[in-house]
DNA sequence: GATAAAATCACATAAATATGTTAAAATGAC
DNA sequence: GTCATTTTAACATATTTATGTGATTTTATC
Protein backbone atom coordinates (compact mmCIF):
# COMPACT_ATOMS: atom_id res chain seq x y z
CA UNK A 1 0.00 0.00 0.00
CA UNK A 2 1.64 3.59 -1.29
CA UNK A 3 0.89 6.23 1.44
CA UNK A 4 0.58 9.73 0.18
CA UNK A 5 0.09 13.13 1.07
CA UNK A 6 -1.04 15.93 -0.63
CA UNK A 7 -0.52 19.66 -0.47
CA UNK A 8 -2.44 21.37 -2.89
CA UNK A 9 -4.70 24.68 -2.41
CA UNK A 10 -7.11 24.58 -5.31
CA UNK A 11 -10.21 22.44 -3.17
CA UNK A 12 -11.58 21.02 -6.63
CA UNK A 13 -8.42 19.62 -7.66
CA UNK A 14 -8.07 18.58 -4.23
CA UNK A 15 -10.53 16.53 -3.70
CA UNK A 16 -9.80 14.95 -7.32
CA UNK A 17 -6.62 13.99 -6.69
CA UNK A 18 -7.78 12.30 -3.14
CA UNK A 19 -10.84 10.87 -4.83
CA UNK A 20 -8.44 9.11 -7.66
CA UNK A 21 -6.08 7.95 -5.64
CA UNK A 22 -8.02 6.70 -2.34
CA UNK A 23 -10.20 4.97 -5.42
CA UNK A 24 -7.35 2.70 -6.99
CA UNK A 25 -6.09 -0.63 -5.37
CA UNK A 26 -3.00 0.02 -3.71
CA UNK A 27 -3.13 3.77 -3.06
CA UNK A 28 -4.14 5.30 0.28
CA UNK A 29 -4.21 9.42 0.80
CA UNK A 30 -3.35 10.06 4.49
CA UNK A 31 -4.16 13.55 4.32
CA UNK A 32 -4.34 17.03 2.24
CA UNK A 33 -3.46 20.65 3.04
CA UNK A 34 -4.44 23.89 1.35
CA UNK A 35 -1.28 24.72 2.10
CA UNK A 36 2.25 23.78 3.36
CA UNK A 37 3.15 26.07 6.19
CA UNK A 38 3.32 23.20 8.72
CA UNK A 39 4.56 20.90 6.33
CA UNK A 40 7.54 19.87 8.30
CA UNK A 41 5.38 18.43 11.18
CA UNK A 42 2.83 16.80 9.06
CA UNK A 43 5.34 14.99 7.21
CA UNK A 44 6.74 13.87 10.16
CA UNK A 45 3.80 12.57 11.80
CA UNK A 46 2.29 10.99 8.81
CA UNK A 47 5.82 9.93 7.34
CA UNK A 48 3.97 8.96 3.67
CA UNK A 49 5.80 7.30 1.33
CA UNK A 50 4.93 9.69 -1.10
CA UNK A 51 4.12 14.07 -1.19
CA UNK A 52 2.04 15.43 -3.91
CA UNK A 53 3.47 19.45 -3.53
CA UNK A 54 1.69 21.89 -5.52
CA UNK A 55 4.24 24.81 -6.49
CA UNK A 56 1.99 27.42 -6.68
CA UNK A 57 0.09 28.00 -2.89
CA UNK A 58 -0.42 30.89 -1.15
CA UNK A 59 1.64 31.19 2.28
CA UNK A 60 4.80 29.19 2.07
CA UNK A 61 4.97 27.94 -1.65
CA UNK A 62 6.01 24.57 -3.26
CA UNK A 63 9.63 25.21 -3.75
CA UNK A 64 9.91 26.28 0.49
CA UNK A 65 7.42 23.91 1.47
CA UNK A 66 10.33 21.12 -0.68
CA UNK A 67 13.11 22.60 1.81
CA UNK A 68 11.36 22.35 4.89
CA UNK A 69 10.63 18.69 4.01
CA UNK A 70 14.04 17.88 2.92
CA UNK A 71 15.27 19.37 6.27
CA UNK A 72 13.55 16.70 8.05
CA UNK A 73 13.23 13.90 6.12
CA UNK A 74 15.64 12.92 3.18
CA UNK A 75 13.52 9.82 2.23
CA UNK A 76 10.04 10.55 1.38
CA UNK A 77 9.29 10.56 -2.38
CA UNK A 78 8.26 14.11 -3.17
CA UNK A 79 6.74 14.97 -6.17
CA UNK A 80 6.12 18.44 -8.27
CA UNK A 81 3.15 19.29 -9.49
CA UNK A 82 2.40 22.71 -11.77
CA UNK A 83 0.07 23.91 -14.22
CA UNK A 84 3.15 25.38 -16.15
CA UNK A 85 6.46 24.03 -16.43
CA UNK A 86 8.46 26.63 -15.57
CA UNK A 87 12.08 26.69 -16.27
CA UNK A 88 12.96 28.03 -12.76
CA UNK A 89 11.12 26.24 -10.79
CA UNK A 90 12.16 22.84 -12.46
CA UNK A 91 15.60 23.41 -12.14
CA UNK A 92 15.06 24.92 -8.66
CA UNK A 93 13.05 21.97 -7.43
CA UNK A 94 15.22 19.39 -8.43
CA UNK A 95 18.09 21.20 -6.94
CA UNK A 96 16.33 21.06 -3.48
CA UNK A 97 16.14 17.02 -3.83
CA UNK A 98 12.67 17.02 -5.85
CA UNK A 99 11.97 12.92 -7.23
CA UNK A 100 9.91 14.14 -9.74
CA UNK A 101 8.06 16.77 -11.87
CA UNK A 102 4.81 16.54 -12.88
CA UNK A 103 2.51 18.63 -14.73
CA UNK A 104 -1.05 18.74 -13.74
CA UNK A 105 -2.58 17.73 -16.66
CA UNK A 106 -0.95 14.79 -16.54
CA UNK A 107 -3.99 11.82 -17.10
CA UNK A 108 -5.23 9.71 -14.02
CA UNK A 109 -3.76 6.45 -15.17
CA UNK A 110 0.00 7.92 -15.80
CA UNK A 111 -0.21 9.67 -12.31
CA UNK A 112 -1.05 6.37 -10.58
CA UNK A 113 1.78 4.93 -12.64
CA UNK A 114 4.36 7.86 -11.67
CA UNK A 115 3.32 7.81 -7.94
CA UNK A 116 4.17 4.17 -8.03
CA UNK A 117 7.61 5.05 -10.28
CA UNK A 118 8.68 7.56 -7.58
CA UNK A 119 8.45 4.96 -4.74
CA UNK A 120 10.24 2.12 -6.66
CA UNK A 121 13.52 4.47 -6.99
CA UNK A 122 12.46 6.70 -10.18
CA UNK A 123 12.30 10.23 -10.88
CA UNK A 124 8.83 10.71 -12.98
CA UNK A 125 8.93 13.49 -14.88
CA UNK A 126 5.94 15.01 -17.49
CA UNK A 127 7.96 14.56 -21.09
CA UNK A 128 8.23 18.34 -21.71
CA UNK A 129 9.76 18.36 -18.27
CA UNK A 130 12.06 16.13 -18.74
CA UNK A 131 13.13 17.70 -22.37
CA UNK A 132 13.73 20.65 -20.27
CA UNK A 133 16.15 18.72 -17.96
CA UNK A 134 18.32 17.59 -20.96
CA UNK A 135 18.33 21.42 -21.86
CA UNK A 136 19.40 22.22 -18.80
CA UNK A 137 22.36 19.90 -19.45
CA UNK A 138 23.42 21.04 -23.00
CA UNK A 139 23.88 24.96 -21.68
CA UNK A 140 26.91 23.37 -19.95
CA UNK A 141 29.11 22.15 -23.09
CA UNK A 142 31.10 24.38 -25.30
CA UNK A 143 34.72 24.85 -24.51
CA UNK A 144 36.21 21.59 -22.25
CA UNK A 145 36.98 20.33 -26.05
CA UNK A 146 39.48 23.29 -27.27
CA UNK A 147 42.95 22.32 -25.97
CA UNK A 148 45.75 24.84 -24.93
CA UNK A 149 47.87 21.71 -24.67
CA UNK A 150 49.76 22.45 -21.37
CA UNK A 151 51.93 19.90 -20.47
CA UNK A 152 51.43 17.30 -17.51
CA UNK A 153 53.75 19.68 -15.70
CA UNK A 154 52.42 23.12 -16.59
CA UNK A 155 48.93 21.50 -16.13
CA UNK A 156 50.05 20.80 -12.71
CA UNK A 157 51.44 24.23 -12.20
CA UNK A 158 48.29 25.50 -13.27
CA UNK A 159 45.91 23.42 -11.17
CA UNK A 160 48.62 24.86 -8.00
CA UNK A 161 47.45 28.26 -8.76
CA UNK A 162 44.13 27.56 -8.83
CA UNK A 163 44.25 26.25 -5.70
CA UNK A 164 45.83 29.93 -4.28
CA UNK A 165 49.52 28.54 -4.50
CA UNK A 166 52.04 31.16 -4.14
CA UNK A 167 55.07 30.90 -6.54
CA UNK A 168 57.50 30.06 -3.44
CA UNK A 169 54.75 27.28 -2.18
CA UNK A 170 54.54 25.75 -5.67
CA UNK A 171 58.68 25.57 -5.63
CA UNK A 172 58.99 23.41 -2.67
CA UNK A 173 55.44 21.52 -3.16
CA UNK A 174 57.19 20.19 -6.49
CA UNK A 175 60.70 20.52 -5.11
CA UNK A 176 61.91 22.72 -8.20
CA UNK A 177 63.20 26.33 -8.16
CA UNK A 178 61.64 29.06 -8.00
CA UNK A 179 62.82 30.34 -11.12
CA UNK A 180 62.08 26.47 -12.72
CA UNK A 181 58.35 27.96 -11.30
CA UNK A 182 58.83 31.47 -13.38
CA UNK A 183 59.50 29.85 -16.33
CA UNK A 184 56.55 27.00 -16.51
CA UNK A 185 54.17 30.15 -15.51
CA UNK A 186 55.56 32.11 -18.26
CA UNK A 187 54.60 29.41 -20.69
CA UNK A 188 51.46 28.70 -19.26
CA UNK A 189 50.39 32.60 -19.83
CA UNK A 190 51.73 32.05 -23.57
CA UNK A 191 49.33 29.45 -23.93
CA UNK A 192 46.41 30.45 -22.09
CA UNK A 193 47.24 34.06 -23.98
CA UNK A 194 46.85 35.53 -20.65
CA UNK A 195 49.47 37.61 -18.48
CA UNK A 196 48.40 37.77 -14.91
CA UNK A 197 47.63 34.55 -12.39
CA UNK A 198 44.46 35.62 -11.89
CA UNK A 199 43.41 35.97 -15.81
CA UNK A 200 44.92 31.90 -15.85
CA UNK A 201 42.88 31.17 -12.96
CA UNK A 202 39.50 32.53 -14.18
CA UNK A 203 40.19 30.95 -17.73
CA UNK A 204 40.88 27.43 -15.68
CA UNK A 205 37.42 28.05 -14.13
CA UNK A 206 35.82 29.21 -17.65
CA UNK A 207 37.19 26.26 -19.90
CA UNK A 208 37.30 24.10 -16.90
CA UNK A 209 40.79 22.99 -17.64
CA UNK A 210 41.57 21.34 -14.73
CA UNK B 1 4.81 6.21 -39.60
CA UNK B 2 8.09 6.53 -37.14
CA UNK B 3 11.13 5.71 -38.54
CA UNK B 4 13.76 4.65 -36.93
CA UNK B 5 17.65 3.59 -37.86
CA UNK B 6 19.45 1.26 -35.35
CA UNK B 7 23.45 0.94 -34.23
CA UNK B 8 24.19 -1.81 -32.35
CA UNK B 9 26.72 -4.11 -32.45
CA UNK B 10 25.33 -7.66 -31.11
CA UNK B 11 23.42 -9.11 -33.79
CA UNK B 12 20.65 -10.64 -31.83
CA UNK B 13 19.53 -7.93 -29.88
CA UNK B 14 20.01 -6.01 -33.45
CA UNK B 15 17.67 -8.40 -34.94
CA UNK B 16 15.24 -8.41 -32.23
CA UNK B 17 15.03 -5.18 -32.17
CA UNK B 18 14.17 -5.29 -35.62
CA UNK B 19 11.65 -7.51 -35.43
CA UNK B 20 9.85 -5.85 -32.60
CA UNK B 21 9.67 -2.12 -34.42
CA UNK B 22 8.86 -3.44 -37.75
CA UNK B 23 6.21 -5.66 -36.33
CA UNK B 24 4.66 -2.99 -34.51
CA UNK B 25 2.12 -0.23 -36.00
CA UNK B 26 3.15 2.97 -37.27
CA UNK B 27 7.16 1.98 -36.86
CA UNK B 28 9.37 0.88 -39.32
CA UNK B 29 13.45 0.42 -39.20
CA UNK B 30 15.06 1.78 -42.03
CA UNK B 31 18.48 0.00 -41.21
CA UNK B 32 20.32 -1.22 -38.73
CA UNK B 33 24.40 -1.36 -38.59
CA UNK B 34 26.96 -2.86 -36.29
CA UNK B 35 28.71 0.34 -36.00
CA UNK B 36 28.83 4.11 -36.46
CA UNK B 37 32.20 4.16 -38.46
CA UNK B 38 29.90 6.17 -41.06
CA UNK B 39 27.23 7.11 -38.83
CA UNK B 40 26.98 10.80 -40.40
CA UNK B 41 25.98 9.57 -43.67
CA UNK B 42 23.96 7.21 -43.26
CA UNK B 43 22.02 9.47 -40.78
CA UNK B 44 21.96 12.10 -43.52
CA UNK B 45 20.79 8.98 -46.23
CA UNK B 46 17.77 8.03 -44.45
CA UNK B 47 17.03 10.95 -42.32
CA UNK B 48 15.01 8.82 -40.00
CA UNK B 49 12.71 10.07 -36.78
CA UNK B 50 14.57 8.46 -34.58
CA UNK B 51 18.25 6.69 -33.87
CA UNK B 52 18.54 3.57 -31.32
CA UNK B 53 22.15 3.91 -30.49
CA UNK B 54 23.88 1.67 -28.46
CA UNK B 55 26.98 3.04 -26.54
CA UNK B 56 29.27 0.48 -26.10
CA UNK B 57 30.74 -0.63 -29.45
CA UNK B 58 33.76 -1.44 -31.20
CA UNK B 59 34.98 1.10 -33.26
CA UNK B 60 33.14 4.40 -32.96
CA UNK B 61 31.52 3.94 -29.84
CA UNK B 62 28.03 5.47 -29.52
CA UNK B 63 28.99 8.88 -27.30
CA UNK B 64 31.29 9.54 -30.78
CA UNK B 65 28.79 8.75 -32.93
CA UNK B 66 26.02 10.94 -30.94
CA UNK B 67 28.82 13.21 -31.43
CA UNK B 68 28.71 13.08 -35.53
CA UNK B 69 25.07 13.09 -35.60
CA UNK B 70 24.72 16.09 -33.76
CA UNK B 71 27.49 17.79 -36.39
CA UNK B 72 24.68 16.97 -39.57
CA UNK B 73 21.54 17.03 -37.48
CA UNK B 74 20.64 18.83 -34.77
CA UNK B 75 16.96 17.21 -35.21
CA UNK B 76 16.84 13.54 -35.14
CA UNK B 77 15.76 12.63 -32.02
CA UNK B 78 18.77 9.79 -30.41
CA UNK B 79 17.94 7.63 -27.73
CA UNK B 80 21.10 5.77 -25.99
CA UNK B 81 21.14 2.40 -25.05
CA UNK B 82 22.93 0.67 -22.38
CA UNK B 83 23.36 -2.16 -20.46
CA UNK B 84 24.59 -0.39 -17.42
CA UNK B 85 23.73 2.75 -16.04
CA UNK B 86 26.92 4.41 -15.87
CA UNK B 87 26.94 8.16 -14.27
CA UNK B 88 29.53 9.29 -16.78
CA UNK B 89 28.29 8.30 -19.91
CA UNK B 90 24.62 9.53 -19.08
CA UNK B 91 26.04 13.00 -18.39
CA UNK B 92 27.81 13.04 -21.39
CA UNK B 93 25.31 11.52 -23.41
CA UNK B 94 22.71 13.77 -22.02
CA UNK B 95 25.40 17.14 -22.79
CA UNK B 96 25.80 16.22 -26.23
CA UNK B 97 22.63 16.17 -27.22
CA UNK B 98 20.67 12.71 -26.62
CA UNK B 99 16.76 13.22 -26.63
CA UNK B 100 17.11 9.78 -24.16
CA UNK B 101 18.62 7.02 -21.98
CA UNK B 102 17.48 3.77 -21.73
CA UNK B 103 18.63 0.53 -20.69
CA UNK B 104 18.59 -2.43 -23.10
CA UNK B 105 16.69 -4.75 -20.48
CA UNK B 106 13.12 -1.87 -20.96
CA UNK B 107 10.59 -4.01 -22.05
CA UNK B 108 9.04 -4.69 -25.72
CA UNK B 109 6.16 -2.27 -24.93
CA UNK B 110 8.05 0.35 -23.00
CA UNK B 111 10.50 0.57 -25.50
CA UNK B 112 8.00 1.87 -28.44
CA UNK B 113 6.63 4.06 -26.09
CA UNK B 114 9.64 5.51 -25.39
CA UNK B 115 10.25 5.94 -28.86
CA UNK B 116 7.59 7.21 -29.63
CA UNK B 117 7.29 9.66 -26.73
CA UNK B 118 11.01 10.92 -28.56
CA UNK B 119 9.51 12.21 -31.76
CA UNK B 120 6.87 14.26 -29.34
CA UNK B 121 9.63 16.06 -27.76
CA UNK B 122 9.96 13.97 -24.74
CA UNK B 123 12.89 12.46 -23.59
CA UNK B 124 12.17 9.12 -22.36
CA UNK B 125 14.78 7.70 -19.67
CA UNK B 126 14.57 4.52 -17.52
CA UNK B 127 14.06 5.41 -14.57
CA UNK B 128 17.24 4.66 -12.42
CA UNK B 129 18.90 7.11 -15.55
CA UNK B 130 16.34 9.88 -14.41
CA UNK B 131 17.53 9.27 -10.72
CA UNK B 132 20.43 9.76 -11.86
CA UNK B 133 20.11 12.86 -13.57
CA UNK B 134 18.52 14.30 -10.46
CA UNK B 135 21.21 13.50 -8.42
CA UNK B 136 23.41 15.65 -10.96
CA UNK B 137 21.42 18.49 -10.14
CA UNK B 138 21.55 18.01 -6.47
CA UNK B 139 25.76 18.16 -6.46
CA UNK B 140 25.53 21.39 -7.75
CA UNK B 141 23.84 22.73 -4.56
CA UNK B 142 25.15 24.16 -1.58
CA UNK B 143 27.20 27.38 -1.69
CA UNK B 144 25.34 30.64 -3.47
CA UNK B 145 23.17 30.51 -0.63
CA UNK B 146 26.20 31.18 1.76
CA UNK B 147 25.81 35.31 1.69
CA UNK B 148 29.92 37.12 1.83
CA UNK B 149 26.99 40.07 2.58
CA UNK B 150 29.74 41.99 -0.72
CA UNK B 151 28.37 45.71 -1.19
CA UNK B 152 27.66 46.65 -4.59
CA UNK B 153 30.63 48.50 -4.90
CA UNK B 154 32.54 45.50 -3.73
CA UNK B 155 30.76 43.35 -5.82
CA UNK B 156 32.07 45.48 -8.59
CA UNK B 157 35.36 45.47 -7.91
CA UNK B 158 35.25 41.58 -7.63
CA UNK B 159 33.97 41.31 -10.78
CA UNK B 160 36.40 43.21 -12.71
CA UNK B 161 39.36 41.68 -10.83
CA UNK B 162 37.54 38.16 -12.27
CA UNK B 163 38.07 40.11 -15.52
CA UNK B 164 41.17 40.35 -15.03
CA UNK B 165 41.80 44.29 -14.63
CA UNK B 166 44.36 45.49 -12.59
CA UNK B 167 44.07 47.68 -10.10
CA UNK B 168 45.14 50.82 -12.18
CA UNK B 169 42.24 49.32 -15.26
CA UNK B 170 39.84 49.48 -12.30
CA UNK B 171 40.36 52.57 -11.24
CA UNK B 172 40.05 54.41 -14.54
CA UNK B 173 37.06 52.44 -15.35
CA UNK B 174 35.77 53.44 -11.93
CA UNK B 175 36.83 56.52 -12.19
CA UNK B 176 38.47 56.40 -8.76
CA UNK B 177 41.61 56.62 -7.14
CA UNK B 178 43.87 53.67 -7.37
CA UNK B 179 43.70 53.69 -3.21
CA UNK B 180 40.48 53.74 -3.22
CA UNK B 181 40.51 50.10 -5.55
CA UNK B 182 43.17 48.68 -2.49
CA UNK B 183 40.63 49.55 0.51
CA UNK B 184 37.82 47.82 -1.84
CA UNK B 185 40.00 44.83 -2.27
CA UNK B 186 41.34 44.52 1.22
CA UNK B 187 37.39 44.84 2.51
CA UNK B 188 37.13 42.04 -0.13
CA UNK B 189 39.60 39.77 0.99
CA UNK B 190 38.69 40.22 4.39
CA UNK B 191 35.05 39.16 3.55
CA UNK B 192 36.35 35.78 1.66
CA UNK B 193 38.60 35.07 3.88
CA UNK B 194 41.88 34.97 1.03
CA UNK B 195 44.37 36.86 0.47
CA UNK B 196 45.62 37.61 -2.85
CA UNK B 197 43.83 38.12 -6.37
CA UNK B 198 43.73 34.78 -7.48
CA UNK B 199 42.51 33.39 -4.50
CA UNK B 200 39.44 35.61 -4.59
CA UNK B 201 39.06 35.05 -8.54
CA UNK B 202 38.78 31.09 -7.64
CA UNK B 203 36.49 32.04 -4.96
CA UNK B 204 33.95 33.68 -7.14
CA UNK B 205 34.07 31.10 -9.50
CA UNK B 206 33.43 28.23 -7.02
CA UNK B 207 31.08 30.10 -4.72
CA UNK B 208 29.66 31.43 -8.08
CA UNK B 209 29.37 34.90 -6.29
CA UNK B 210 28.69 36.86 -9.96
C1' DG C 1 20.44 64.54 13.95
C1' DA C 2 23.13 60.76 15.75
C1' DT C 3 24.99 56.35 14.30
C1' DA C 4 26.72 52.90 11.42
C1' DA C 5 28.11 51.30 7.16
C1' DA C 6 29.95 52.17 2.71
C1' DA C 7 32.82 54.67 -0.36
C1' DT C 8 36.33 57.69 -1.03
C1' DC C 9 41.48 58.92 -0.87
C1' DA C 10 46.56 59.26 0.90
C1' DC C 11 51.16 57.57 2.22
C1' DA C 12 54.43 53.95 3.07
C1' DT C 13 56.71 49.55 2.57
C1' DA C 14 57.50 44.67 1.97
C1' DA C 15 56.41 40.93 -0.82
C1' DA C 16 54.99 38.80 -4.97
C1' DT C 17 54.53 38.79 -9.75
C1' DA C 18 55.58 39.71 -14.76
C1' DT C 19 58.93 39.97 -18.32
C1' DG C 20 63.27 39.34 -20.77
C1' DT C 21 67.28 36.69 -21.85
C1' DT C 22 69.86 32.62 -21.74
C1' DA C 23 71.01 27.82 -21.31
C1' DA C 24 71.87 22.96 -19.61
C1' DA C 25 69.76 18.33 -18.87
C1' DA C 26 66.20 15.00 -19.77
C1' DT C 27 62.84 12.87 -22.70
C1' DG C 28 60.66 10.95 -26.62
C1' DA C 29 60.04 10.47 -31.69
C1' DC C 30 61.94 9.61 -36.15
C1' DG D 1 72.16 9.99 -33.31
C1' DT D 2 69.59 13.98 -34.25
C1' DC D 3 65.73 16.96 -33.59
C1' DA D 4 61.98 18.93 -31.03
C1' DT D 5 59.91 19.46 -26.71
C1' DT D 6 59.86 19.56 -21.95
C1' DT D 7 61.81 20.43 -17.68
C1' DT D 8 65.02 22.40 -15.25
C1' DA D 9 67.57 26.73 -13.66
C1' DA D 10 69.89 31.53 -13.09
C1' DC D 11 69.99 36.62 -13.20
C1' DA D 12 68.00 41.17 -13.62
C1' DT D 13 64.42 44.56 -13.22
C1' DA D 14 60.04 46.97 -13.58
C1' DT D 15 55.46 46.52 -12.17
C1' DT D 16 51.83 44.96 -9.42
C1' DT D 17 50.01 43.37 -5.15
C1' DA D 18 49.37 42.93 -0.22
C1' DT D 19 49.25 45.09 4.15
C1' DG D 20 49.07 48.72 7.64
C1' DT D 21 47.45 53.03 9.36
C1' DG D 22 45.07 56.72 8.92
C1' DA D 23 41.08 60.20 7.41
C1' DT D 24 37.04 62.45 4.95
C1' DT D 25 32.64 62.20 2.69
C1' DT D 26 28.28 59.89 1.38
C1' DT D 27 24.49 57.17 2.26
C1' DA D 28 21.12 54.78 4.63
C1' DT D 29 18.64 53.84 9.13
C1' DC D 30 16.65 54.60 13.30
Amino acid sequence: MISVVIYEDNPQFREGLTMLINGSDGFSVLASYKNCNNVAEEVEKWSPDVVLMDINMPGTDGLEGLKKIREVDAEVKVLMLTVFDDNKNVFEALRNGANGYLLKKTPPAKLLEYIQDATLGGAPMTSSIATQVLKMFQVIPQTKNQDYCLSERETQVLQLLVDGYSYKMISSELFIAIDTVRSHIKKIYEKLHVNSKSEAVAKAFKDRLL
